[in-house]
DNA sequence: TTATATTGCGCAATCGATTTCATTAAATTT
DNA sequence: AAATTTAATGAAATCGATTGCGCAATATAA
């Protein structure tokens, strides 16, 4: 019933060696002849050898594991960094163990020490939006185990990081509504001033400032930017009477909850009002209209942070010179903010159909 | 600079004791004393001392990792069963090694054989769409790994399964659209076979064979149930001329795409043609109008999943007898599928709010 | 042809916690 | 009080692969 796993000690004894050769034919170790590695080879094939990652860890001490922390898959922006990292490790014989903080920074602290226990050999995350302290992500790095911060990051761990021009994806949001012909952009932002929130807030600023449109501190709305936000957030606005011809967001999913609540209102979009997201979730193009977001070139941020990773797990600890990555997001502009409304769809053909 | 961890054997020559009485203290043995038990205790907090979890899962060989196979994250079913199993896990001190297979069989072969390899304690498992031969599944079994399936699972498989019950789901959903008036429905389904795709086409047939209606082999659509493939399914039945006045979709993806084909060509929705997707993705609450599904129950299902999962875990191989659970699903009405167009939305408050 | 390198492989220690067996001390029974 | 149990700890083996050291055999250099 109970198969066991054939050992390095099977092999050795069916062949007439020991372990070590085995041991060393299996990783090829210069110090074999070629004869021998072939027959260990044959023979683990055959007696369907698998090495035991756990004794194998044990003794040297690393694991090919890479543990993965983010706040949670649920995010397109988050599963396809995961994604662009994944391709790196499986290329590289590495396995990743990918874990949820769900934004709660006591999960987040076990987490982390739990992928140390485990072993892995160093650690790519992404903060949670609670954390506040990073004792935590500091033993990691007392330990000599790599780590590398993405998106939301902190300049209180001297890290690397990977990141994307918040600051700039906001700027160019608020830019464009304004070209847009909006002077009253109302900004939805987190209440909690992580990273990646400051800089958006900072961009909408300085937008407003280079174009000499006064700042209305009333048009800033902070939330925790779920959809649910985004809607009490837009009812709070329109209670108040508060006048505005724009929302930038800083979230998907609180621009999603605005929207409903403006159209449920009778209020037309982009007509009256013009709508700018941050996130590219793909359901951000599947609503009438289409939502303007800002993307986050989540692909391309895994494989950096996975290459960036990897060249600091080659290096010995003294030698990880922090650096920062700052990639350009790019602005998608679709039909919520849009001002000449782009009636005709082009050649549409009609087809022989006759509906009930 | 490389802090290296306190081990076993630093509390044990603290305390002039054994490495072997440290070990029961920490894993409050029955045959220790109280009063080295809390010195031990007292003296492990004091060199912040955490058990090398790799080397106890060698000895031992219960490493309180379980391993999660799934095709991806990136679905809001998926990662809803996995929050589901994740608070399991967490109440009972395991950890999750989240894995995806991007449904390429390959890959998923790799990952098992990795997630076994890497000493987990046992395999929750979704399988990969194009998965037909199940070797490693077997393996794990085979070696007293206790294995569980959800949603996509399969009979080739000697093994407890969670699921849903997706032909009624699709029972219902059909029989919703006949309810509403609808004669010609059409039902994009996967090309693929496997267990869900069977059930919900099976549940789709019976609907109509119990309401009378005759079943139309053409509009019967396979597709690969992306949105494009929903796109082109929608595109091809318009070239072709085939008349229909509802769309049955086993998959949230793919309806979106054939009503952004119908809504494109201005056809009306719910008016001229009804549809219902399946999965319940939150986008299909966004849309415009929002479109009805089946929900899949899927925390319920994370739950149960590990419920079940960790019952076969306590129990030696030999006693585990495998269950088949299935879960029934939850028809979601909304816009898309209406006869009755909800027209006033109730009491809309006027707010005083002037727009540009 | 002798001296030195190099190659190939075995020996045994090691990683750190767990666990079986043995041993001593204490408690209970007769 | 002697005999028997039980409780608490120590000694040492163990999980399975890796690796430093050493030795012999072969190859290369002098």
């Amino acid at each position: 019933m109970n198969k066991k796993k054939t050992t390095l000690l099977d092999i050795a004894r069916a062949l007439n060696i020991t372990p070590s050769t085995v041991s060393r034919a299996l990783n090829n170790h210069p110090r074999i002849s070629e004869k021998t590695s072939k027959r260990v080879l044959k023979m683990a094939a055959d007696l369907n050898f698998e090495p035991n990652k756990i004794a194998s860890a044990l003794r040297s001490g690393k694991s090919k594991l890479v543990g993965i922390v983010v706040p949670t898959v649920n995010r397109n922006f988050f599963s396809s960094v995961i994604r662009g990292i994944e391709a790196h490790t499986e290329k590289l014989g590495y396995h990743v163990i990918l874990s949820q903080s769900y934004d709660d920074p006591v999960k987040e602290k076990q987490i982390v020490k739990a992928l140390v226990n485990a072993g892995v050999d160093g650690v790519i995350a992404s903060l949670g939006k609670n954390t506040t302290e990073f004792n935590h992500f500091q033993e990691v790095l007392e330990r000599g185990i790599p780590l590398v911060l993405f998106d939301r990051v902190t300049d209180k761990l001297d890290v690397s990081q990977v990141m994307i021009d918040d600051y700039l994806g906001a700027y160019q949001a608020v830019e464009h509504l304004i070209n847009q012909g909006c002077l009253r952009i109302v900004h939805l932002t987190n209440f909690r001033k992580i990273n990646i929130y400051k800089e958006r807030l900072r961009g909408y600023q300085d937008a407003l400032i280079d174009y000499k449109i006064q700042f209305d501190k009333r048009l800033v709305v902070e939330s925790n930017m779920q959809l649910e936000d985004g809607r009490k957030s837009m009812e709070n606005l329109l209670e108040k009477g508060i006048n505005f011809d724009a929302v930038f967001s800083a979230s998907d999913y609180s621009i999603m909850g605005a929207m409903q609540v403006l159209i449920e209102m009778g209020i037309n979009i982009p007509e009256n009002v013009k709508l700018v997201g941050f996130g590219n979730e793909p359901f951000t193009s599947f609503t009438a209209p289409s939502i303007s977001t800002v993307d986050q070139k989540s692909i391309a941020m895994g494989n950096l942070t996975a290459e960036i990773f990897f060249e600091l797990l080659e290096k010995p600890p003294k030698d990880r010179i922090p650096q920062k990555t700052i990639l350009k997001p790019e602005l998608i502009i679709r039909g919520s903010s849009l001002s000449e409304k782009t009636s005709g769809k082009g050649l549409m053909k009609r087809y022989l159909f006759r509906f009930p």
